[in-house]
DNA sequence: GTAGTTTTTGTAATCGTTACCACGGTAAAA
DNA sequence: TTTTACCGTGGTAACGATTACAAAAACTAC
């Protein structure tokens, strides 16, 4: 009962095996092989679940090629104005939006940039990102999000996602685990644009957007002393991070300068959870001369900072004067309202994609990496003011 | 001086027009067209700029096709041990990334899905994201996330891209302006799954994800209720949310339970920014009779309200008890701390993502929207807790 | 009209993958 | 010994766009 599909014979026919399933045949009259059409499904009603207009879709419509349907799509010149407007109002009609996987495919840029930064829960990097989806897409870019949750291992599988996603330039910023950076290096060797931001490491040659930690650091430190602080303890960062060592060396040098002593025990370091923060914390607060200020690496810090502090009934800031860094909306609302470093955070998103998009966007050529350091403020509120001196 | 490129004659050459800018010609004894070839920049050093390895460049490195590279890589079961282990390996040597444009375009799959929330400012919606993630990554999904902004403009964009993107399905929860719903339709057009989650909109028949809403109101205000309170102000959300239309409802029935009279006045609507938020709080302290205690609909309007209230050093919970709705984290951190409800956040961006999974992977067939809501808890804290009583 | 142009439209290759089919060799079953 | 089943691999057409190039159509100017 099975016909050759050349000659149509019937007796000819041997079976030649069962490939993944499927029974195929020999025909020994015209030596060819072959297996029963796939039965094609009684053309399901042309239902297919899902489609979406394509360019292909218009240029039937029209009765014209898919390459003048192209043309008048991107606004090329040399097409006639009435063909254009008809390709137009018909991909109106037609709902047709671009398939960027294609596009992407077809021009070998995707449009698209990656974002890696180590949380979204405190609003200090959803700020950045805003700041940076606000320069990148009047630029017609779109951005993936990924979070490594302060996990390198996460990190790195983010850096995979956005390599196989093609992104046209990447932006990040570190978790505070991170060491190595092969992961990084990986977008260099497949000449994709990275800028990082905050946080860094060392040992990349890539584009730069940091805020002046040791400034900060230093104009937060000392403001502690000219309340007449004596004995001020730093809950410091992890000193793999620039951001970390940069505000421990504010801290230094703003002691020096005032001719402090350095207790290495005034400076203790965390990992950047809150669990972390607060038994740093209580180690500073068992000390048996403990400080009468702490400079934290950071308003989270801070704010773990005081709550242990108010557990324990330490009257702040009289007894214990606290700084943070980062200003993050919260330090306003807590009781009693938090002494913080601002960031210009938006600035800093848009600078990274300014930058990212410069190297992007740049023809040939090697590619000399941009650094861009922003100037923090000292937000003076009740946690560190022990004069009455108003803030002004 | 120009010559035909098949007779080589130069009498019989005519110009044929420009294109883009590049003469071409027409040879009148041949028939045929021709330009002059672009000249193929002298071989550009092999410095490609930027070159991804490819299953093509696996395959010519072991000598073997493209098809057999692509079977050893997806892990197809018909393929030789030992060509398999040949692929991986030079796949690990060569430094692979399979590429998901191509890899999209192939399958028409693109194994992502959309999330749309209004901002990622407060720590709502990223611990909802987390959630999300948590189910979407292992299942091999990765997510872009769009954030409208609170504007309806931006969330029809944010649903282009996703269109374009060929998301395989889409989370959304809507802005406060949206009262149109042709820009989400259009995903069920195209056929792509779409979840609505905590805000949505009527009208659209999806999948749904919410907290109880109408419960969680009732609760909040009953336990103004029991401090004492008996004139209770609701500051209220957009009503073209279901969500606020709920809370109000909630708010209405535990007044009428418990014998309260409604005064018209005393309900308020914000539009979910904090300066409307503080205009309505001073609205409802302005007048003649004020409340002795507020319902907010959500808690970054319970915290404006509280800055508000502080300002005019009224006392709370004394003079007026206020109870917010969603616990933000800053909430236990503000003075006095809010009283509030909880709502299980990563369970609602779990179950979007299980809903849409399931959908997504669901062959024919029409599939039935499934709807599942979330309790509540009330966490009272001091800022509504007037009697003694410690909460339990 | 017609040669000489210019404008507009069509054709086909390409991007990186997958999916389907072809086909040769060998082992097992008849 | 002759079928038939099983394996492993190669070839090629999609997928939906862009783009270089070819060709047809529409103007000019004589």
């Amino acid at each position: 009962m099975v016909k050759c599909i050349k000659c149509g014979d019937v007796d000819a026919i041997a079976k030649a095996g069962i490939v993944r399933g499927k029974q195929r045949y020999y025909c020994k009259r015209c030596d060819c092989y072959f297996s029963q059409p796939t039965h094609a499904e009684p053309e399901a009603p042309a239902l297919h679940r899902r489609h979406q207009t394509t360019i292909m879709d218009i240029a039937s419509a029209l009765n014209i090629s898919k390459s003048t349907v192209s043309r008048a799509l991107q606004g090329h010149s040399d097409i006639n104005a009435n063909t254009r407007k008809a390709v137009l109002d018909m991909a109106v009609q037609l709902d047709y939006q671009p398939n960027l996987l294609a596009l992407g495919l077809a021009r070998s840029r995707s449009y698209t940039i990656g974002i890696i930064v180590p949380e979204f829960i405190n609003s200090f990097f959803p700020y950045i990102i805003i700041g940076a989806q606000q320069v990148a897409n009047p630029a017609g870019y779109h951005v993936i999000i990924c979070q490594s949750n302060e996990s390198l291992e996460t990190e790195i599988a983010n850096t995979q996602v956005l390599l196989a996603s093609r992104v046209d330039g990447v932006i990040a910023s570190v978790t505070g685990e991170t060491k190595t950076l092969e992961h990084f290096s990986k977008f260099q060797k497949a000449g994709i644009p990275l800028v990082m931001f905050n946080r860094i490491c060392e040992g990349l040659d890539v584009s730069k957007v940091l805020v002046d930690d040791h400034d900060g650091a230093y104009k937060g430190v000392t403001h502690l002393i000219q309340q007449g602080c004596r004995r001020i303890a730093h809950l410091a960062g992890p000193q793999n991070l620039q951001i970390g060592r940069e505000r421990l060396q504010g801290y230094l040098d703003a002691l020096r300068d005032h001719n402090l002593p350095i207790d290495e025990e005034l400076i203790v370091y965390y990992d950047l959870s809150n669990a972390s923060a607060q038994t740093c914390a209580r180690r500073l607060l068992d000390l048996p001369q403990p400080p009468d200020a702490i400079f934290a690496v950071n308003d989270p810090a801070a704010i773990q900072l005081l709550l242990v502090a108010k557990s324990r009934n330490i009257r702040i800031p009289a007894e214990l004067a606290v700084v943070g860094f980062s200003n993050e909306p919260t330090s306003a609302l807590i009781d009693p309202a938090l002494t913080t470093l601002a960031q210009p955070l938006d600035e800093i998103g848009k600078t990274a994609v300014q930058f990212l998009l410069q190297e992007i966007e740049q023809e040939e050529g090697p590619y000399a990496p941009m650094q861009r350091i922003l100037k923090t403020e000292l937000i003076i509120r009740e946690s560190s003011l022990r004069t009455k001196a108003r803030p002004s």
